[in-house]
DNA sequence: TCCTTCATTCAACGGATGTAGAACGGTTCA
DNA sequence: TGAACCGTTCTACATCCGTTGAATGAAGGA
């Protein structure tokens, strides 16, 4: 079909529409992440992609849709065994999330308390962490995993959604180092019951 | 002017017109609780109060004037001398903040991530509790007073907007005894640097 | 070259929203 | 009683939104 290695011509209709597609992608995960769900308009992330709000509409579908895939990512494991080992690893995830700011993931939680989809997401990060309190022992270890996640959450709001001038500011290394002990304390079941 | 030791009659026009003006205010925080700034409409406000969507706006003059009255709380002090003493104080805040929900507080944090009003505002009892850093030792007091902001704000969302299910299913006092080491381990200084 | 395909744009509709102003009807007071 | 007041409702406007379907024009294949 093709005499040559190059199966289709570079910059081919295929490419060009991929192309549009991630830019569209892109701009509605900035926006998202910015404004929320509702007071992202399909308008000004089609404006933001140099492109008509029609064909956002063609590609994706609806808004809904669009926002799902916008936010989709993939949720980091928590393998660790002993409760020293989730912390650190959960501590590993806090640190990487202040570092740089994970778009898709701050889309969902700017809209969590708005949308419903945004929430479930949210809801499912978390109870994939919650998968380790399987390694926190004690009877309320579901509930230690619960208060980690809502402590995660809480600081990585307060850095990048808040924008509280302490936490924007501050290093991450000294905000990880701070919360290691507050962690320890949570992942290890050091209370008689 | 009034014969009698009632001043105004009961039921009179301006006893009338206040009773709307609460029926409004309180509809319209449980609303903006529920719902946030932005899918909370006047009409539905008004429809709850049971009133015509005029009236809101005859007696606020704006939905972003209705949000501000409606938000408005007054955020307990922290006065404490001691690390020790700020912590229990924080906790005791957390506590009652778990135990019965706080409207209006819950209006705001539901807006804030959408609405720069409602961020002011949660910023504002933020500082609030940052101003207790004079209490917390060492050169970080302002970032460790920042960072249990965070943790209250994840935990109290959590519970009453997000709804993490252990979260919310929870006994009060066993998040808070939970939490105490955690908040311990911020308010003491027991990092050398 | 001619016809098909398709990425993209254009124009429009139906609905919802914040807001303004006129109108109504009971209350208050001289 | 009669007139002013005012709490309340009704109607309407301008805007913005998600969404749709037709139209356009360039690229690809026979």
């Amino acid at each position: 079909m093709n005499p040559m290695n190059e199966p289709t011509p570079r910059s081919s209709r295929a490419q060009q529409r991929i192309d549009t597609q991630e830019r569209i992608l892109s701009a509605a995960g900035r926006l998202f992440a910015a404004l929320g769900y509702d007071r992202t308009t399909i308008r000004a992330v089609a404006a933001a992609a140099e492109v008509d709000a029609g064909l956002v509409m063609h590609y994706f579908g609806s808004k809904e849709r669009l926002f799902a895939e916008a936010t989709r990512t993939e949720t980091p494991l928590v393998t660790g065994e002993t409760p020293e080992e989730v912390a650190e690893q959960l501590l590993g995830i806090l640190r990487q999330s202040l570092i740089e700011e994970p778009i898709a993931s701050l889309a969902a939680l700017r809209s969590m308390l708005t949308h419903p989809d945004a929430a479930a997401e949210v809801g499912n990060a978390h109870a994939e962490r919650v998968k380790v309190s399987k390694a926190i022992p004690g009877v309320d270890g579901n509930l230690r995993a619960a208060v980690v996640s809502a402590i995660l959450i809480g600081v990585v709001l307060g850095r990048h959604l808040v924008k509280l001038d302490e936490l924007a500011d501050a290093d991450p290394d000294e905000i990880v180092e701070l919360l290691r002990p507050a962690v320890l304390s949570l992942t290890k079941a050091d209370r008689t019951e």
